[in-house]
DNA sequence: ACTTGTAGATGAGTTAGAATCATCTAGAAT
DNA sequence: ATTCTAGATGATTCTAACTCATCTACAAGT
C-alpha cells in the first residue's frame, strides 16, 4: 500500500477535531506524531491537505473530500468492531423463566468468578433487542431440536420440602403443582407415564397448574404440597437441602433444553459458556 | 487503539479472497504476516474469526459481519484516496481551443519534460466530466474575473505571415483576419482602438471574422493576409519565426486569462502548472 | 515593545510491533 | 506411501512509527 492507514487515521482525527494536538490526545500519541503523519500523507500524495496559517489549520478542499470519506470509512469499521467487541467480552442468554430464577441466576457469580473476563448477562422472555450474538437456552420438544443443540434431556420427578414425611400415595388426599404450558405445541409433563412406572393411580391426588414450573417448585418449597417437575430445576435445590426428592422413579420427557445453532456461536465466551452450562445441568 | 489497522486490513483481505496466501500476496506479505496478524485480532476480540478446517479457511458468522464492514469501509477510504492521487500525479487543464493549439500544447512536452513526475492532460470546450481537480485556463473580462485569479492580460497587435513586406496602409486593399467570440457577453478585440493608437482610419481594409483567433492566425501564417489579434497566442510563433508583428502598437484589451480561484488548487502539481503557465505567458 | 504561552514543524534517536525465517502439522493429490 | 500446499507457531530481525529536543510563528498579556 502507498500509504499507511495510521497515517490516514491521524489525518482523520485531526481533520475532525481541527487540531493536531486534540487528535495527539484521542490516539494516544503526541503532536509531533500527528504532524509527521500528515505531513506524510500530503508528501506521498502530492497533495496539501491542510491550510497553515501560523499555528492554526484549516482543512483544504481536497482535505475535507478527503477527510469526509475517511471519517465515514473508520466509522463504519469501528461500529464493527465495537459491536465484535461486545460480543466478546460478555455473553448474553436468554431463557425460560424457571430455568433462569431456578438455575442460571444462581449460578451466575459462580460462572463470573471462574470465568473474571467474562460478564454474562441473563434475561428472559423474548430478546427486544433480536441482536445476533445473544445465546438462546430454549425449552423444546427433543424431536424438534438439532440433536446436537441438545444440551439437556428432562426427566420429571416429584418433589416436597426438605425434611417433610413423603406422603402414603393410598390413603391421605394429596395436592401435586405440575405445570400446564402457555405454547400448547410443547410436550406435557409426563404424569400419566410416572403414575405408570411407580405404581400409581392418582386417585387421592388433587392437580393444580401453573404455567410455569418455577411456581409449583415454590408451592411445595413453601409445603403447600407436591411438584411433579423437571428434575433438571430442581437438582439445585435438592442438593442444598431446600427441596427433597420423593423415593420414587423419575421419568424421562419429550422435553429438553436446546439452544439452537448451538456450533454457530463463535465467540470464546459463548464456547465457554456452552461448556459451562451443560456441565452445570448434567451434574 | 484496541486493534491495528493493519490487522483489520490483513483480516479484510484473507476474508475476501478466502485465503491467506492470496491475502499475503495482496499486500506483499508472507502467508505467515496474515496468520499473525488474524490470529491477534482474534485473541484481541475474543472471537473466532475464520474456521480452521485443517488446511482450509472458511468464515465465521462473526467473521463475515466484519469482513463486510471493513471492506466497505476500506473501499470507501481507498477510492477516496485513489482520487486524491490521480489528483496529485496528474494535472488536468481545460481552455479555448486557441490558447491550447497556440500555446499549451506546443509547450506541453517542455513542461514534463521540467516535471516528469506530472503528467499534463489538456483538453478544450467544456470539461465532460465536470470534477473537481480539473483547472480551467478561461478567457473573460478582466472585470468579471477575480484580480487575484488573471494569470495574463491581452494585449491586441496585428500580425503577418514571417518574412512578408508589411504593407502600406493607405494604398493598397487589405485583408485583415479578426475575431467574434461566439459568446457575446466577451469584450470585443479592440480593434478600433488600434487603428486610433496607430493613426489608421481603416479604409482598403476589408475584415474577416473567425469565431476563434486560431483560424485567423493560421490565416495569417499563409499568408492569405493580416491578423488582428492577441499578443498571447502569437508570442510563440514570432519567436519561432513563423509569424512577424507589425511595427505597430500594440493596445491593451478588457479580456483576460484567469484560471478561477487560482489559490484553491491544492496539489503540488497544480501549483507548478500555474507557476509554469504564468511564466510562459508573461515571457 | 517585551514577555509568556501555545500549536505546529523539523530532524535525530529510540523502540515497539510488524515482518520474516525456520520449523511443524494437517489435509489433498499423486 | 510420498509429495505438495496452506496454514500455525515461536524465535529473530528490522523497519517505520513514535518520541524527544529544538525551533518558529503567532496570540495574548503586562
Amino acid at each position: 500500500m502507498q500509504v499507511s492507514l495510521q497515517a490516514l487515521k491521524a489525518f482523520e482525527s485531526a481533520a475532525r477535531l481541527g487540531s493536531f494536538k486534540l487528535a495527539a490526545e484521542e490516539l494516544s500519541l503526541t503532536p509531533t506524531a500527528i504532524s509527521h503523519h500528515v505531513g506524510n500523507l500530503e508528501s506521498r500524495l502530492n497533495v496539501n491537505l491542510f491550510h497553515r496559517l501560523g499555528r492554526r489549520i484549516s482543512l483544504t478542499g481536497t482535505g475535507e473530500r478527503l477527510a469526509k470519506a475517511t471519517s465515514d470509512g473508520f466509522r463504519k469499521i469501528d461500529s464493527a468492531l465495537e459491536e465484535v467487541m461486545k460480543a466478546g467480552s460478555a455473553v448474553r442468554v436468554t431463557t425460560t423463566s424457571s430455568l433462569a430464577a431456578m438455575v442460571l441466576i444462581p449460578s451466575q457469580h459462580e460462572f463470573e468468578q471462574a470465568n473474571p473476563d467474562i460478564s454474562l448477562e441473563i434475561s428472559t422472555g423474548e430478546s427486544v433487542d433480536s441482536q445476533s450474538y445473544v445465546i438462546p437456552v430454549r425449552l423444546g420438544d427433543v424431536s424438534v431440536a438439532e440433536e446436537s443443540d441438545v444440551i439437556r434431556s428432562e426427566s420429571f420427578n416429584v418433589f416436597c420440602a426438605y425434611g417433610m414425611q413423603p406422603p402414603s400415595w393410598s390413603s391421605e388426599p394429596i395436592t401435586l403443582f405440575t405445570t400446564e404450558w402457555k405454547n400448547r405445541s410443547l410436550p406435557a409433563p409426563p404424569l400419566a407415564a410416572w403414575l405408570e412406572e411407580n405404581g400409581l393411580d392418582g386417585s387421592g391426588i388433587t392437580l393444580k397448574k401453573f404455567d410455569q414450573e418455577l411456581f409449583g417448585i415454590q408451592q411445595a418449597m413453601a409445603d403447600n404440597g407436591l411438584v411433579f417437575c423437571s428434575t433438571t430445576l430442581t437438582k439445585r435445590l435438592v442438593k442444598s437441602k431446600l427441596l427433597q426428592q420423593l423415593e420414587t422413579r423419575p421419568v424421562r420427557s419429550d422435553l429438553c433444553y436446546y439452544v439452537p445453532n448451538k456450533a454457530s456461536f463463535e465467540t470464546k465466551s459463548a464456547a465457554r459458556f456452552l461448556n459451562w452450562i451443560e456441565d452445570i445441568l448434567n451434574q
